[in-house]
DNA sequence: TAGATTGTTAATCGATTAACAATC
DNA sequence: TAGATTGTTAATCGATTAACAATC
């Protein structure tokens, strides 16, 4: 039932069952179980079909989930059955290899925007979408009314670029630079660092 | 106690209070208390206190925690208190963006070597190394004896180069391709996948 | 000494797993 | 019907928080 809170740690587990469950439609499959579907995320079955239950009853006893219904589903409940228009602010390599990026159409997000400071960047092409001089940032996200950016600018302009961010309307913010950014409360904020990421396996090295 | 299994979590946890404390480093501070740790990585100064008890006592009653002390032990223990040279696989965008991030060298980490099957990126350079023949990448990284590899090619070719990683002997591999890869137990592996992210967040949205 | 803060124990909270009746 | 698998409850496990003696 969905009055309830869904801990934070579920939510972040659907998106790795849609991908499963989108990769078993390529290969042809049509239904699956909670064992199969948790040995290919590496999660029991119980705490998949415990998960799944948070949002309704989605399988059938005996036969198990119907792949295309429990993908719409999820899809659903992600709010990712429409596509948003994400903006990207900075054009160096990783705003062009974000603006380039092939998974984001097919998973329910659309480069609408770009920006950038350098005047020599301003007026290209990246990906599908023309950068703009980072000046009118506020007012075209404001009048796409884009909820989503990501921040590819160095680490030093990134607080100044999120707070432009939030006054346009930004909701959620998906950040490259390596700097924890100041948001307020009801702004969601995802960090991408690579060298954190590497950090975390060397222990075990 | 070092004798014992560290949680992962915890381990998890290691480079945001690292981050913070470099940061305060930056800042002029000398030390710090559980509690301000607390305040900037958004984790409860109890829980704190009793991450970093798991390694040592490291602190001082009364006083607190001194950065340099903390940070250099923090290393100790992430096993970055060396540099470790990395492999990027795959010339694009992506690699591009790894290859000139400003964000490694001073954080334990050194692009030594780059791949590339393409001919035209072959023998050119990004960041500071020569994209090598891909087809010599096994050879190299066994040689170099390079354990951490980060691959940024097609989520087609990510399986086949994950494999050639293993035998060339990489133990950590940091995967910004779009797609779950089969290692063997004892090598780790990391996703980085923007669009996931995204999804995360737009369940809030 | 008085104040501050650690390291650690015990209490609480939350998440995972096991088990099974319901039922396809 | 017999076999399989869900959704859910109860039991277990692990992580977080609260509290406080130790001590700088």
């Amino acid at each position: 039932m969905t009055n309830k809170k869904i801990p934070d740690i579920i939510i972040g587990r659907l998106p790795l069952y849609l991908r499963a469950l989108e990769r078993m439609t390529t290969e042809g499959a049509i239904v699956t179980s909670s064992k199969e579907l948790g040995e290919w995320v590496g999660i029991s079955a119980a705490q998949i079909r415990k998960d799944i239950s948070q949002f309704g009853e989605f399988g059938k006893q005996g036969t198990g989930y119907n792949i295309d219904f429990l993908s719409k589903k999820l899809r659903e409940i992600m709010n990712i059955d429409r596509v948003w228009d994400v903006a990207i602010i900075g054009a160096g390599d990783i705003g062009h290899g974000l603006a380039r990026y092939q998974g984001f159409l097919d998973r329910g997000f659309r480069v609408a925007l770009a920006f950038d400071i350098d005047p020599e960047k301003i007026g290209t092409k990246i990906g599908d979408v023309v950068v703009e001089d980072i000046s009118k940032m506020v007012v075209s996200i404001n009048d796409a009314d884009v909820k989503i950016a990501m921040i590819a600018v160095p680490a030093d302009n990134a607080q100044d670029v999120a707070e432009k961010l939030v006054k346009a309307g930004v909701k959620a913010i998906l950040n490259y630079a390596t700097i924890i950014i100041n948001v307020p409360e009801d702004v969601r904020v995802q960090y991408i660092d690579p060298a954190t990421h590497l950090q975390w396996m060397t222990y075990y090295l």
